[in-house]
DNA sequence: TCTGATCGCGCG
DNA sequence: AAAGCGCGCGATCAGA
C-alpha cells in the first residue's frame, strides 16, 4: 500500500475500498475519481482487523457496501473507523432524491431489476435475514457479493452522480452522504457499546409492579388478581381481557357502549370496571412488551444491544430490529443506569420540528417566537392569547395535518400569525396529493407515488374518485410531514456526527494508553435525543460537545439564521431522572 | 398448525 | 381533552 499521497504541502483524502474476496478481502486504494493507482491487496479475514487498524494511520475515508457487514467485526475486535461512505444507504438516498433526478445513477438505481447480480441492489431491499444454522436450504444465491470492482464501480457512479448536481444543493447531498455515513458507523458502535442495563433494577421494578415472576404460561400475580376482579365486575367468568373482541361484548352487556376497547375511549365511561380495566392493560403491556422474557432476550452483562436501522424509515429516521430499542417505556427507564463512576448524559433538541419548520420556511415571525428556550410558549405569547396547550396542539396538527377537532379549528388562527411556515407544509401537501415527491433540507426525497395510487387517481365512477380523493389527502398529509420530519432527521443526523467527532477527539486528548477510552460514549439516539456515558471527569467536556455539535449542526443545515435550535441536557444516574 | 392482518400501545 | 405524521412488537383472530 503506498504512502499516504501528500499534495502541496496539505493532506489528500485517501479513500480505501473494502470489499469481498473468495479469500477474504480486498483493500484498494482510489481517488476521489474513482481510478487506483495500484491492485488490490488480498487479505485473509483474520489479519483484517489488523490490517485496518494500520491503514486507519492515513486517517482514509473506508468504501464498503455495508457498514454493517464490516465493521461490527472489526470493532468486536478493537477496531474503531474515523469515517466512512456506506453505498448501500447512499445509493437509497441518491435513487430517491430530486437533487439527483436527472442523472442517469438515479434512473437506473430506482429500477432495482436493472443489475439484478451487482449485489449492491440489497441497498433498495430489506437486508437479509441474519445467516441461519439451515444451511442445508440455502437458496442459491444469483445476487454474488460485490467485489472489489463492483464497489469501485459503484463509488465512481454515485460520485459522478454527486458531481453533476447544482451548486448548493451540491453541498447539501454531500453533507447527508457524509452523515447518512456517518449514522452507519455510529449504529455500529452503538450496538457494540450497548445502554448501560442493570437487570436487578428492572426487575424491581417488574416486582414492584406485577409480582414475582411467573412460572411460564401463567399471568403474574398482579395481572390474575385483575383478571378475576374484572370478571366479577362485568359478570363474564370467562372473560380474557386480552381479547379485544372478547371484552368489548363484556363491555357492552354491561352497558359501556364504546366501539373500540381503546384507553382514551375507555377513559370516557365512569363505569367501576373501568379501572382495574385500565390498570391491566398497562400492567399487561409492562409484562408482554418489557417484562421478563423480553430481559431475557435483550440484556446480557448489563447492557442492552439493540440493532439499528439507519434509513429505515423514508424520512431519514433511524428505525431499530429486536426489543423494541426506540420505544423504551418510560416505566422501566429507571434500569437504564450508568456504571459505577461514571453519569448519563440525556439530552434532546428542544421542539426540534417547529424550529426546522421555522428555518425551512424562512419565517421571521416563527424565527422570533422561537427566540427562547421554550418555542411554544413564544407562539401561545404572539397569537393564542398566552394559552401554551392551545399553541402547541395548532403547530402539531400543521405538521401533521389535522382537518378536524381542536386541531383543526385552530389552524385558521395559526396560519394567520405564520402565513411563511404554514404555507410551507400546505405547499408539501399540495404537492403530495397531486403524485409530487418533496424533499427535505438536505436532498432526502418522499419516495413517488405507487401504481396502485396513481392508478386510483384515475378512477371515474363517483365512488372510486370519494376513495381516491381520500388516497390523495393522506398522501398529502405524508408529504406535508416528510419535509419536517425529514429535515429534523438531517439536523439530528449532523448532531450525531458532529458529536461523535468531538467525543474522538476528547479521546484523543486524554492521556494515551492502550484501549483508553475516557472520552465518554455515545449509547443511544433516540430521533431527537442522544445519550452519552461518560466518566464523571469527563462531563463538563462531553455537555460542552452536545452543544457545539448542536450549533455546529444548526449551521451546517441552515447557515446563518437567525434562529437557536437549544439542547436541554440532564446529568444523571439513570435514564428516568432525565426530563 | 401455520401465516398474514388487525388491534392496541409504547416511543418520537 | 382527543385526531393528524413516523415507527416496532405482542396477542388475537381469520383464513387457509
Amino acid at each position: 500500500m503506498p504512502e499516504t499521497p501528500v499534495t502541496h504541502g496539505r493532506m489528500m483524502l485517501m479513500y480505501l475500498l473494502l470489499a469481498a474476496h473468495p479469500q477474504g478481502a480486498a483493500i484498494q486504494e482510489t481517488d476521489a475519481a474513482g481510478s487506483s493507482p495500484a491492485e488490490p491487496r488480498i487479505v485473509a479475514k483474520t489479519e483484517l482487523p489488523a490490517v485496518v487498524r494500520e491503514l486507519e494511520n492515513h486517517r482514509p475515508r473506508w468504501i464498503w457496501n455495508r457498514a454493517q457487514d464490516w465493521y461490527p467485526t472489526l470493532l468486536a475486535a478493537g477496531v474503531r473507523l474515523e469515517r466512512c461512505h456506506d453505498l448501500s444507504l447512499c445509493r437509497t438516498i441518491l435513487a430517491f432524491s430530486e437533487f439527483t433526478a436527472h442523472t442517469a445513477y438515479a434512473r437506473e438505481a430506482a429500477q432495482p431489476s436493472v443489475d439484478e447480480d451487482s449485489g449492491l441492489i440489497r441497498a433498495l431491499a430489506p437486508p437479509p435475514p441474519p445467516a441461519d444454522q439451515d444451511a442445508l436450504f440455502e437458496t442459491p444465491s444469483h445476487s454474488r457479493e460485490p467485489g472489489v470492482e463492483d464497489i469501485r464501480a459503484e463509488f465512481t457512479a454515485q460520485q459522478d452522480a454527486v458531481r453533476s448536481v447544482a451548486d448548493g444543493h451540491r453541498q447539501r447531498l454531500q453533507l447527508l452522504l457524509a452523515a447518512e455515513s456517518a449514522s452507519a458507523m455510529i449504529a455500529a458502535e452503538m450496538q457494540h457499546s450497548g445502554v448501560p442495563w442493570q437487570e436487578g433494577l428492572h426487575e424491581d421494578i417488574l416486582r414492584r409492579h406485577l409480582g414475582p415472576r411467573p412460572a411460564p404460561g401463567h399471568r403474574p400475580a398482579a395481572l390474575e388478581a385483575l383478571c378475576t376482579e374484572l370478571r366479577t365486575l362485568l359478570n363474564s367468568p370467562k372473560l380474557n381481557p386480552d381479547s379485544p373482541q372478547d371484552l368489548i361484548r363484556a363491555l357492552h352487556r354491561n352497558g359501556i357502549e364504546v366501539t373500540s376497547t381503546r384507553q382514551w375511549e375507555l377513559k370516557e365511561s365512569a363505569h367501576p370496571a373501568i379501572g382495574p380495566l385500565l390498570e391491566y392493560k398497562k400492567l399487561s403491556r409492562l409484562f408482554t412488551a418489557n417484562g421478563w422474557a423480553w430481559l431475557d432476550a435483550w440484556v446480557s452483562g448489563g447492557r442492552f444491544r439493540p440493532e439499528y436501522v439507519v434509513g429505515g424509515v423514508v424520512s431519514g429516521r433511524w428505525a431499530s430490529r429486536g426489543g423494541g430499542a426506540l420505544q423504551i417505556p418510560k416505566q422501566i427507564r429507571g434500569a437504564v443506569h450508568a456504571d459505577p463512576g461514571h453519569k448519563l448524559i440525556v439530552a434532546d433538541a428542544a421542539q426540534l420540528e417547529p424550529r426546522v419548520l421555522a428555518a425551512l420556511a424562512q419565517d421571521p415571525k416563527m424565527a422570533e417566537a422561537a427566540r427562547g428556550k421554550d418555542l411554544y410558549a413564544g407562539i401561545a405569547a404572539q397569537g393564542f392569547g398566552g394559552d401554551r396547550s392551545k399553541a402547541k396542539i395548532a403547530m402539531l396538527g400543521a405538521m401533521y395535518g389535522a382537518t378536524t377537532g381542536e386541531s383543526g379549528r385552530l389552524m385558521p388562527q395559526l396560519a394567520r400569525t405564520y402565513p411563511r411556515a404554514v404555507g410551507y407544509v400546505e405547499q408539501a401537501a399540495r404537492d403530495g396529493e397531486a403524485g409530487r415527491t418533496v424533499t427535505s433540507r438536505l436532498g432526502r426525497s418522499s419516495p413517488p407515488p405507487s401504481e396502485r395510487w396513481l392508478r386510483s387517481q384515475r378512477s371515474t365512477t363517483a365512488e372510486e374518485q370519494r376513495r381516491a380523493d381520500a388516497l390523495a389527502r393522506s398522501r398529502g398529509r405524508f408529504t406535508r410531514n416528510f419535509v419536517v420530519q425529514g429535515s429534523a432527521a438531517d439536523w439530528a443526523s449532523c448532531w450525531l456526527a458532529e458529536l461523535r467527532r468531538r467525543l474522538r477527539a476528547l479521546e484523543a486528548d486524554g492521556a494515551p494508553g492502550p484501549g483508553r477510552r475516557d472520552g465518554g460514549e455515545l449509547v443511544f439516539f433516540l430521533h431527537d435525543e442522544v445519550m452519552v456515558h461518560a466518566p464523571e471527569a469527563a462531563v463538563p467536556a462531553c455537555v460542552r460537545a452536545i452543544e457545539e455539535a448542536a450549533a455546529a449542526a444548526t449551521h451546517l443545515l441552515f447557515g446563518k439564521v437567525p434562529l437557536e435550535f437549544p439542547v436541554s441536557v440532564a446529568v444523571v444516574d439513570s435514564y428516568d431522572q432525565a426530563k
